[in-house]
DNA sequence: CGGCATCCTTTCCGATACTG
DNA sequence: CAGTATCGGAAAGGATGCCG
């Protein structure tokens, strides 16, 4: 048996380019990116820390594409029963293993 | 000074999401994943073979798919002049080398 | 065989206004 | 402070027809 931690799921090309459209869809969306490498050190970030963090999203888009994140289990969200209202955002441990996997996109991008 | 393969570009928060970005688009197109998977054993296909790889696929996304991986340098694209035409695809050394970094992201979305 | 051109539908996203 | 609701334009993608 030794079907530990070297065991891997077999993939045929459709079900390799499923999982990876699936681990691309929870990227896509125009500011995804922007808002995890924001989080990738580690820090917590309020909604407004994020609003002055990037300037050209509009509510609407910084709210949605954090409901998302939240829904796809990368980031974790926290609210604060106060007034005025304090809600924080960081990454799940399992959002913030996804930095390695996209370092491995950079690398592969300079080396261009 | 050193400055060899441990070298690697400074990045901000918006410069890494600015070039993840750019690999992501890289990928994006509805079809590009799938098609990318049936070349990276190797394999040379022709136009009409991806068709039947692919069965969903209408012609017009084959072609603009194609088109945009072999503008962004993944794909190579050989006409041979011959009645009735046969056109070949395979990947680049570049191409090629997207594999490795595309399991990170399995390993990674294995691991949710 | 290996496409391109056209039309149409669907999805995404920015702008703006409003709220507990 | 931290959102939601609505509208409209832009862009992606599917269906179909034609061509060297």
């Amino acid at each position: 048996m030794a079907d530990d931690a070297v065991s891997r799921k077999h993939h045929t090309p459709e079900s390799a380019a499923h999982d990876v459209e699936a681990a691309v869809r929870l990227l896509d969306g125009r500011w995804k990116l922007l808002i995890l490498f924001h989080l990738f050190d580690g820090r917590v970030q309020r909604y407004s820390d994020l609003e002055k963090l990037i300037p050209a999203i509009s509510q609407k888009m910084l709210a949605q594409q954090l409901r998302q994140l939240e829904a796809d289990g990368l980031v974790a969200r926290t609210v604060y029963p106060e007034v005025p209202p304090k809600v924080e955002y960081r990454l799940t441990d399992w959002g913030q293993a996804l930095c390695p996997a996209l370092d491995g996109l950079l690398l592969w991008l300079e080396r261009k």
